[in-house]
DNA sequence: CTTATATAAGATATAGTGTATCTTTTACGA
DNA sequence: TCGTAAAAGATACACTATATCTTATATAAG
């Protein structure tokens, strides 16, 4: 289990929506409460096998990307690009915002680690960038790497 | 027409494969050329499409994945992860090996630049990788962003 | 030169990922 | 309670990629 307390992500959520005016479904939640539970990114597909075998009411998978849009437009999900997988937001309980969201993918064991580069560490690639003729760069960055324990092993 | 000279840059290719006793067949020479000469990354698909357009010997899109597994093995040809796309190396015209491959890619007009970021940037992201428990990273990176002229447009 | 062998290409099927669209249901305010 | 909008269900289909089996071609050995 990733997050060390998933209820209170969830309920924290919720709480979130509410200040919104966003509504929080039951399908919504589903769909969540896997993602935060899960050990791994999953894919649409794996959400919608997790959800229908976590209950006997049906998840589509068409659903599962209606609701993934929404999730990630309210930043509680985000999208692996490089791996075409979804993973919930490690600062759901946090209450300011997470404009950025950078992620190390383990090649070996495929964990996926959110963090913020350091501050430095954008600069230089930002001037990297505008050497070569990009005036601004995404915050958004997946970096593909060895976690310490399948470096060693 | 990315880059400025085509036709050395293939038969820079031919002279390499040459080099490492492997074949450029009549087949990956049309996908490479295609690529190389193409103005943006494109599909597997539309490689494919590419090469039905230019000769009347059909190129099936499964002939196209195998040969760009062969291209990617020999680094002439890299895979833009965040886009599905493919794209010939900005070096087959260098002597020296490209282990590096690092993409600035516009989100506006899809334009890809292959450029080496600094060490600086490097070392910066391997030290921010390393508190988070990423003991190495990999030198393949795609960054999103918008390149000057759609930034000013 | 011919044949054997290995590599490449052709052909077909199918898996995996994602979007479009239309219908039905549900929630909520007037 | 009824009307409207948002959400969910259902179906079809497009795009990306892999697996596998067969056929063709290139090169080396005899």
């Amino acid at each position: 289990m990733r997050t060390v307390n998933s209820e209170k992500a969830i309920s924290d959520v919720e709480q979130k929506c509410a200040d919104r005016g966003i509504r929080l479904t039951r399908r919504r939640k589903e769909v969540l409460r896997t993602l935060v539970l899960a050990d791994s990114a999953l894919s649409a597909y794996e959400i919608a096998e997790q959800c229908n075998a976590d209950s006997n009411d049906p998840m589509p998978a068409m659903s599962v990307y209606r609701i993934l849009d929404f999730l990630r437009d309210q930043q509680f999900v985000h999208r692996l690009e490089t791996a075409n997988k979804y993973i919930s937001c490690s600062h759901l309980s946090c209450g300011h915002d997470h404009a950025q969201s950078q992620f190390l993918i383990c090649n070996e064991c495929r964990k996926v680690e959110e963090i913020d580069f350091s501050s430095e560490a954008f600069s230089a690639m930002e001037k990297s960038a505008s050497a070569a003729g990009f005036s601004s760069i995404s915050p958004q960055l997946e970096v593909r790497g060895l976690c310490d324990s399948c470096e060693t092993s």
